[in-house]
DNA sequence: ATTATCTAACTAACCAGTTAATTAAGGAGT
DNA sequence: ACTCCTTAATTAACTGGTTAGTTAGATAAT
């Protein structure tokens, strides 16, 4: 009676963290579905079972909370995706297994797309505070990270001469839209774009169409290509 | 003095299809910037230099206005890229000319992304009453159309035997990403991705990824290709 | 008793939508 | 050509529901 866990019901002193983890995740979900414009501090509440006034006791205002789910996005995102990045292969290897591995990552969290394509959307509205700390802290050294292996690709003539600035964004959008359009997708097939089957499915697609786009044709070296 | 046009400040029946016309435009800015929820009808009001209870004149309500804002994109959209895929030409000129049409008239519409992103981002909300109509009115339609250019590309043994399903949703974001996220890339590289020079090598760009992740390579019939 | 955690109830601002009145043009009668 | 009426176009000012954020206090662990 004297410590904890007799009472499911948390009183006025549940473990702290626990209250401050279920309003982050509360938000997420809200966040990706309604967007910042359109999330309830209520419905976040609510959904996390704790009075509102104590997401304000956590987090300054709505702007912080938001801002706090954008972090864990992307530190999920970034810690899954550098650690493929990090290792030593040869170039071919590591775009694919980068790529499979930012497509897992995402089919895992159906919930980030929405929350990521929205704040790109907002980069557009210049007070923002957010968009600039995401690209800066996140988004640019992914950029060159993944960029630097087309160039090594590139250099090795395994690769066909693309710009990565221009590739990089190519690839990503290949994963992420699927995502983000599943429901529009559900809504002409029919079928459920997100089940197993079909996200092997589509993870196979976008993994072939990367190859196919980049890898340089199996001709070792003909004369010159056609044009 | 008995006609018109001696004054400039609209009284109170200066010519009313150019009011409705006004908040149109305003709205699709508006909406563009700040997404349904964010939008402000008094903005949009200001913006159109219109009392706002007109806005509720021409339109029912916020809803109807955004679903006139969506209307209006998407019909331009699909009379641009229908001209083309209607025409008599080989698959890999059709491809490339839908492609090609369909990224300039988001070039030159650049409003026109964040507001379709938008939409698709509230087909997850269930109730969304436009979705519906946008995809059964203008998305399947095109899907199949430009479904049917790639099915004769690769039965005619031009095109790499992709799924349409999978590639046409890849095509169309390799072509609406870039457009998506140009602010975060004007971030990025300090210049503006939306410059003709950059629209212009996107354009190139987009069309090469799209050329080589379809058209069979120049080799006629080799033994397997490289798993 | 002090402090960290938590809540019920409140407030101030905001914002979609309404109302009732106003303005001008077209016509109908004279 | 002049008054009167009707109707389309337009507005200033208001309303009521919603929502971000606050306050003052409660509860318990130390």
């Amino acid at each position: 009676m004297k410590a904890a866990s007799s009472k499911p019901r948390l009183g006025s002193r549940g473990r702290p963290e626990a209250s401050r983890a279920a309003i982050l995740r509360a938000a997420v979900c809200e966040f990706a579905r309604e967007g910042v414009a359109g999330a309830r501090t209520d419905a976040i509440a609510r959904t996390a079972r704790v009075n509102k006034a104590l997401l304000y006791y956590y987090f300054k205002d709505k702007d912080t909370l938001y801002g706090a789910v954008l972090d864990q996005v992307f530190a999920g995102l970034t810690e899954a995706v550098y650690e493929v990045l990090a290792r030593d292969l040869p170039p071919r290897e590591k775009i694919l297994l980068y790529a499979g591995t930012h497509f897992d990552y995402i089919a895992s969290h159906p919930l980030y797309p929405p929350i990521v394509q929205g704040e790109m959307m907002n980069a557009r509205r210049s007070r923002s505070k957010h968009v600039e700390r995401i690209v800066g802290q996140y988004f640019s050294p992914l950029l060159g990270r993944v960029a630097e292996v087309l160039k090594a690709g590139i250099a090795a003539g395994e690769f066909r001469p693309v710009d990565p600035l221009q590739f990089v964004p190519t690839m990503i959008s290949s994963i992420v839209f699927y995502f983000l359009n599943a429901p529009v997708m559900r809504m002409m097939t029919g079928s459920d774009p997100l089940s197993p089957e079909r996200v092997a499915v589509r993870r196979a697609a976008v993994l072939d169409f990367i190859s196919a786009a980049l890898f340089q044709p199996a001709v070792q070296k003909p004369q010159g290509v056609q044009k």
